[in-house]
RNA sequence: CGGGGUAUAGCGCAGUCUGGUAGCGCGCCUGCUUUGGGAGCAGGAUGUCGGGAGUUCAAAUCUCUCUACCCCGACCA
């Protein structure tokens, strides 16, 4: 392509507005426009890596074993009442009405026109099992889109889905599907982790974020420093503490006037924060308040603690009102001992001996506490429900915990039922009885990638395409392209042998000045750059350079040609 | 939804406090010069100052209101 008959609109300042490097860049280098909050228009250069990506990860899928399909962005809400969920979906379901009053929504996801679509025309055994996908538009009414497309509202989904007579079956997919995803990374060039996830309320054993490693992701993920082990922060878990030493000292009372959060109390009573006990009051699922004990140093785990079964689900916090209703003093002067209140305590601060804590009095704190000989521990409810922090014992031994950002790229688990119970999808088994199938779900964001790439390849003057996915192979820059008649001929020369070669090859013919050039060529960051001009010309040389290198290597230009054609 | 902020030319911003008829840099157009890392000179075009209402002789500037966008917290590919 000529770039002259290109639109790319780069841009030499920065957006006030875009504050990762990937949107900045993408709006630098004229890759995509944005028209309104989360939603893009993806322009030529843009659209092109989409194009790249899409194809990579359609290899790897149909050699997986996978069929695409392509299902509407438009859907009928009397499928979404078959599974519960036109109830159930919160307003992040952007809904909408025909000319004939029916109800519709714009799809987040599809799992209802799938299994829609498995129940009217698999009906065997014999066609088990089935595992399609589509590389399709979502739409999610994201509270708040941000960070240009890494969370648009509008974006492209690579969502698969298997279908399963046993779980034998779907743990078979579900390892195809792993590798595949891994393999799809891998192919773009991408440092990137998989981790153990949360399984959300559909359970299963099986379930893995890909996470890219950049520092703007959004989730924290743990890894052990010697093992296999890794997972969201949201689930890491880690080996239970060995025990502490015996209780020996004296519980005694202790006046702790204005002190109420950990640090002033550890200040205070000269203790480190590890050496006390942090009570945290949220509203239960029977009783009025639950209470949630942790090591002062350690930070609560929402997620875990919504799990646990007299813990209200969505977790919410007490308020100073309620607290004071259920336990007589302020948040700041609660503890376990005396407490009239049910209570989870995590499994590290059932570890804990001669500990500090709140004596549920205003200004006091005990000192020297521990466990059953002052406050008898319901072992039925010690569990872990905190935050892992770096440096814990990884859960199987090896190694140390550390933590990673990440962007989460990729997530594969499994669905049971829940969807081709609800809508009736079953087929007939060798003896004639019926079986409703296990589901897989498999989901991989596209324009995410493209933001996720750039946050891993660029430096400070623009992006740095890796090979695979880049937007064009090769960019040839021809110098004062307009008026030197051997800078034409030479660079079009060049240019013709690349695209009978059939390589991605992208032009600058335009009447620019040399910087202008160079400058721009760096912010899109084609991989392969030559430089046409005439000071080399002079002695039949053109210069070659890759992105990510800082030199030029001197070529003939006739070399240069034999390359290419090689 | 809560908290914070912004809205003035295509982009980045000043002007707002202290009302007086809109400006800077980049970009764009024309001409000349220049041509190996975002050129120089000269000339030029571009604004319902986010919308609406109000106060005033006079509003980008003061008041009220609406809207959009961005940032920080709960969702997810």
């Amino acid at each position: 392509m000529r770039q002259s008959m290109l639109l790319i609109p780069t841009m030499k300042e920065n957006p006030a507005d875009a504050d990762v490097a990937s949107h900045r860049l993408m709006l630098r280098a004229g890759l995509i426009r944005q028209v309104a909050s989360g939603l893009y228009t993806w322009l030529p250069l843009g659209l092109r890596v989409i194009r790249r990506i899409e194809s990579i990860i359609r290899e790897e899928m149909n050699q997986s074993g996978a069929q695409e399909v392509l299902m509407p962005v438009v859907q009928p809400a009397e499928l979404w009442e078959e599974s519960g969920r036109w109830q159930k979906m919160g307003p992040e379901m952007l809904r909408m009405r025909d000319r004939h009053e029916r109800d519709f929504c714009l799809a987040p996801t599809h799992e209802e026109v799938i299994t829609d679509l498995f129940r009217r025309e698999v009906h065997s055994y014999r066609q088990m099992p089935c595992n399609f996908y589509q590389i399709q538009t979502k739409f999610r009414d994201e509270i708040r889109p941000r960070f240009g497309v890494m969370r648009a509202r509008e974006f492209t989904m690579k969502d698969g889905y298997s279908f399963h007579l046993d779980q034998a079956c779907f743990d078979d997919t579900y390892r195809t599907m792993y590798d595949c995803y891994s393999r799809i990374l891998t192919r773009m060039e991408l440092e990137f982790r998989a981790v153990e996830a949360d399984t959300g309320n559909i359970g299963g054993a099986n379930s893995h974020e890909f996470h890219v490693l950049a520092e703007s992701g959004e989730d924290t993920i743990a890894y052990a420093t010697h093992g296999p082990y890794a997972a969201n922060l949201d689930k890491a878990r880690a080996a239970p503490p060995a025990a502490g030493r015996s209780p020996g000292d004296e519980l005694r009372k202790v006046a702790t006037p204005g002190v109420e959060t950990i640090e002033a109390v550890a200040r205070f009573l000269e203790v480190s924060p590890a050496q006390t006990l942090k009570t945290l009051l949220v509203r239960g699922s029977s009783e009025p308040v639950v209470a949630l004990i942790l090591r002062g140093d350690h930070d609560l785990n929402e997620l875990k603690a919504e799990k646990l079964d007299e813990v209200a689900d969505p977790l919410s916090f007490a308020t100073e009102a309620e607290i004071q209703a259920a336990t007589g003093c302020r948040p700041g002067s609660l503890g376990p001992i005396g407490l009239d209140v049910p209570a989870y305590v995590d499994v590290e601060a059932a570890a804990l001996t001669n500990f500090v804590c709140g004596a549920n009095e205003d200004g006091f704190h005990y000192t020297g506490a521990n466990w059953d000989r002052d406050q008898t521990l319901d072992t039925a409810r010690v569990v872990d429900f905190r935050n892992v922090v770096a440096g814990d014992p990884a859960p199987d031994g090896q190694g140390t915990l550390q933590f990673l950002r990440g962007i989460e790229v990729g997530h594969i688990f499994q669905l049971g039922s829940v969807y081709s119970e609800p809508l009736g999808a079953a087929v007939l088994g060798p003896d004639g009885a019926s079986i409703t199938p296990i589901m897989g779900c498999y989901g991989m964001g596209v324009t995410r990638l493209v933001a996720a790439i750039i946050e891993q390849n660029h430096d400070e003057v623009g992006i740095i395409w890796p090979d695979p996915v880049a937007p064009y192979d090769l960019h040839i820059i021809a110098l004062n392209y307009g008026k030197s008649e051997t800078v034409r001929e030479a660079a079009d020369r060049l240019y013709e042998a690349c695209l009978s070669d059939g390589m991605e090859v992208l032009l600058d013919d335009r009447d620019e000045r040399p910087g202008v050039k160079f400058a721009e060529a760096d912010l899109i960051g084609i991989p392969r750059r030559i430089t046409v001009g005439e000071r080399g010309l002079k002695d039949q040389t053109v210069e070659y350079r890759r992105r990510r290198d800082s030199e030029n290597e001197v070529v003939t230009l006739d070399g240069m040609l034999d390359r290419l054609r090689s």
